[in-house]
DNA sequence: ATCGACTAGGGTAATTTGGGGG
DNA sequence: TATGTCCAAATTACCCTAGTCG
């Protein structure tokens, strides 16, 4: 649906990728008909640059530049967790700590799949012990999807005994917590695993 | 209300053009009435623009965007079956009768369910009798979708009972066969429920 | 007829292009 | 060579109200 943006990324103006390079509009412009940056054109000659093709440049010209202009996506983040209470104050932490952030909520792991494909995650957390459905075979599901996404995926178990986490392991988790797990851990952890690669989508859907 | 029908090829609104080419509604309106985007009007004056009018005025301007605004796409199946074999041959009859669907297969529920959110199919054609996963299951996590997506379901099964058939309806799938089915019948079936409740597209493209 | 959502168009402000010369 | 600065024309964004759509 059109009508919220929360998943598209925006091109930048030709001024707000000067801000970022520290560089006159002049010499950004200069840039990209030289061809160096990528942009595209309004009908009217204008220049756009997607947030993508600003930072691949940044890394191809080494220059050691990092911008968060909110032009870029939200990460989207999907929480699988039958207790809603517990799945509500994860959201709200990382909503508070993860200012550019787009969190989901599945209580029922029949409908999280349906959800993994849809919402299209970078992140998941997931809990192991779930009615109905065994969290292991979304983790099997989840790591057929990992060749073709960047999707992470966090466990968090109140019963993780050392035969589950060689189980966790072999089921390609990246990361697992016990339950109880501090606020603190879980930010640590979510930004750890959503720093790890990350691009930029253009389009609507 | 224009902003709601994502899954028809409706003429966009200048807002709805205007979100897609990230400007302003006031810039669209620019570019209609400089000749450079074609659009119709309406007898008030408001303009209306072809998804393949903007879309070939995205490409002659270069512009990198793309939006999926639905109605031009091939028709979506997927068929959920574990009988491999089967579910092939439906597929090869599927695809020589309409000749523009895109068909995909999947012999496992669980992985069915992220298919349903990922490949966002008008049609699916289910097999009640899965190994792991119940059918009802799947028909009651579509029901949900239907509010918001134009779904179908058919159902084949080679055991309709008068109480699974109840539970059919109840469940609102759109229409069960019986296998054995011919494929005559299940052509049918298919063409009458991907028609229905799809208003086709203006013709010419 | 009523109503919410959307649009056209004018006016104005901000930004961009491209040139030329430092 | 690459970039910063000045400038006019063009393009786009923002704000507003009356009018249209469904």
């Amino acid at each position: 649906m059109l009508a919220e943006n929360t998943s598209t990324s925006w091109p930048l103006g030709v001024g707000q990728a000067a801000q970022i390079c520290r560089v006159t509009t002049r010499t950004i412009n200069n840039w990209i008909r030289a061809g160096k940056l990528k942009a595209y054109c309004t009908p009217g000659g204008h220049f756009r640059i997607w947030p993508s093709d600003l930072r691949q440049f940044l890394k191809a010209h080494s220059m050691d530049i990092n911008f968060d202009f909110g032009g870029e996506h939200p990460k989207r983040i999907l929480i699988i967790d039958d207790d809603e209470a517990y799945a509500g104050m994860i959201r709200e932490v990382l909503q508070d700590k993860l200012e550019n952030c787009d969190v989901k909520i599945s209580g029922d792991g029949y409908e999280a799949l349906v959800l993994i494909g849809e919402f299209k995650p970078e992140l998941i957390v997931l809990d192991l012990m779930m009615p109905g459905i065994d969290g292991f075979k979304v983790l099997e599901l989840i790591a057929d999807r990992k060749v073709n996404y960047h999707l992470k995926v966090l466990v968090l178990s109140g019963n993780l005994s050392a035969a589950a986490i060689e189980r966790l392991r072999r089921s390609r988790a990246d990361q697992w917590l016990a339950k109880p797990v501090s606020t603190a851990e879980l930010v640590h952890s979510v930004l750890n695993l959503l720093s790890a690669g990350d691009l930029g989508g253009r389009g609507i859907s």
